[in-house]
DNA sequence: CGCTAAATGTAGAGCGCTCTACTACGTGAC
DNA sequence: GTCACGTAGTAGAGCGCTCTACATTTAGCG
């Protein structure tokens, strides 16, 4: 900085000035610092304006598993509003292990970054306590309301009331969920099931599954030996019911002539031609955009913490139709 | 530190080699100082400790497309090396975008990362040189071999050859192959495909597409609209895979009685059993693996740029059969 | 023409750490 | 008892920037 200071005639301090877009240097100046700077090849050094400004204009975002379509979208819809808001964003991955995640989210506190996403981890609620301690959190998809930080997630109970009514419209009363234990959102997607089916009169029948095609696949083989299988199948997620479907068509039960599927989450998968699934719609990138916003709200100084609850929608495809007659 | 020190009762420079672990520090002392710091909260400034120390023990990745579970998987193979050797990964993403593929990487640079690693960009090579003019720098899926950098990359035409021998060895003879353009890796694998074709004496039929289902779905059109439609499609990636089985389904053509299909890169979607494709399963995570190694060995002084291509094998799932007689 | 206020520009003290050079203190060999 | 040497610890000068407070120039206006 004091060689394109020199180079350029001018002070250290207008160089700053310049590199930094402010509006106090004369058009004259500008011009020929930022030609001293090109020349030199200056590129200024982020560790000591950070260090010196206190401040990292950066958001740090905190993913569990980079291999789920679900949080490229939502560091995606944090990418933008950060990028509109001339900020940053800088992202780590737990690669879905816990000494991962926590590795990931030290480097980011460690960073000091001027805010701080965390994507559905799966940390005990003192981690997120500890993280909110540091500095402007936003975590998504934590279903608990704590004051220190603000959390953005899906309405996972009017998903599932969506499917339910979907379903029923069709004429199915007969229809089975697959869930996925604890997993952060599985809750609160079987107990809007089983409320969706009580409030028409009809038994929430509920098999224990997980978030992949495995436990899917074979809670499905499990459904399907009931003496009155189901008409339709609602799968914990995207993942779920691609092994449900699986099963189903090595059975030679067609889909959706004979049975119905529904997914959750409208990942890649749901959309491919191949097996056009229908399935509730998650807004990632929606809820990465209100996460990243609230969090700036925060950074600027905003002191209550907001909870969001934001509503999916069902995009129907080709895996349901009509109860069969 | 200040403050640390003070509570400890040392001087600032003894917490600071406590910090880093040094071996010149008596049992006594750091456990003083590690209990004093635990007392205070105290963590260190990664800002400041950059900057004095001059490096920053940082690998930095820059994946082109954050949904691609391709890149995913480059990068957990990237942060399993970090990790062995003690540094921290940051990722950025380009987003699909020219101009976020720029400031991605431009954010690297300025965090002056100690090695860069980056994946499948489709940066123009000058971009390539000016990161590789910075410092150490590890290109994943660049076909070009500049002195400037290593690079790891998928041995593309071994992949279509494998393609082309499990088609033959099932008697296909009529086989069309559904290109990407000029798309990182898919010239390579289209003259792969072209060149076991004839060497085989068959004349090697490509159809042009892109690595999304679209393309490849419209080409399929053009491709059963022939007089003689092949017995076998090989698509470009998975996803263009997927968009050719899509269409053979609504056409009411069989897979893979009728026509079989091969995809390339062995993507979740692959392995789903509502799907089951035969592919090209890429090493991706080894190519990870390999780019940080190679990185960190140019941190550490090597001179010479290593170029090195990693052969992928082929999964035999459900979508290829014998010739229909 | 002189005064005020805005517009530009500058000096220099940090930001929180690392690193080199140095001190202090045994320890043991001669 | 002295000297050399290894060990444990310290002082203080930066690292490359930002920021506050101040200096200088220019423009505006009665």
């Amino acid at each position: 900085m004091d060689d394109v200071a020199e180079h350029a005639g001018v002070s250290r301090a207008l160089v700053s000035l310049v590199m930094r877009d402010s509006p106090r240097v004369s058009d004259h100046s500008r011009k020929k610092v930022l030609a001293s700077a090109a020349e030199l090849g200056y590129r200024p050094n982020v560790w000591a304006r950070n260090l010196a400004s206190g401040q990292t204009n950066t958001i740090g975002v905190m993913l569990n598993d980079l291999h789920n379509p679900f949080f490229s979208e939502l560091a995606h819809g944090v990418a933008d509003v950060a990028t509109e808001n001339g900020m940053e964003v800088l992202l780590t991955s737990g690669w879905q292990r816990d000494a991962g995640e926590q590795a990931a989210i030290d480097t980011l506190l460690n960073l000091r970054a001027d805010g701080i996403v965390i994507g559905a981890a799966r940390f005990a609620s003192e981690v997120f306590d500890e993280v909110a301690a540091q500095g402007p959190t936003a975590a998504v998809s934590y279903f608990a309301r704590p004051d220190s930080m603000d959390t953005v997630s899906n309405d996972e109970s009017y998903g599932a009331e969506l499917v339910v009514a979907h379903l029923t419209q069709l004429g199915h009363t007969r229809i089975a969920h697959i869930d996925a234990g604890n997993a952060p959102g599985a809750p609160e997607r079987r107990d809007g099931f089983a409320r969706a089916m009580v409030d028409r009169g009809l038994a929430p029948i509920v098999f224990s599954g997980d978030f992949n095609e495995e436990a899917a696949y074979d809670a499905t083989v499990d459904i399907m030996a009931l003496k009155e299988p189901p008409t339709a199948i609602f799968a914990a997620n995207d993942l779920a019911a691609s092994g449900v479907i699986a099963h189903l068509r090595n059975v030679g039960v067609r889909v959706p002539e004979d049975v119905s599927v529904v997914g959750y989450d409208d990942t890649v998968l749901a959309g491919l031609g191949a097996i056009s699934l229908t399935t509730v719609a998650q807004p990632m990138k929606l809820l990465g955009y209100r996460a990243a916003e609230l969090l700036i709200e925060r950074i600027n100084g905003r002191d209550e913490a907001k909870h969001e609850l934001i509503r999916p929608n069902l995009v129907v495809r080709s895996t349901t139709g009509p109860v069969p007659t």
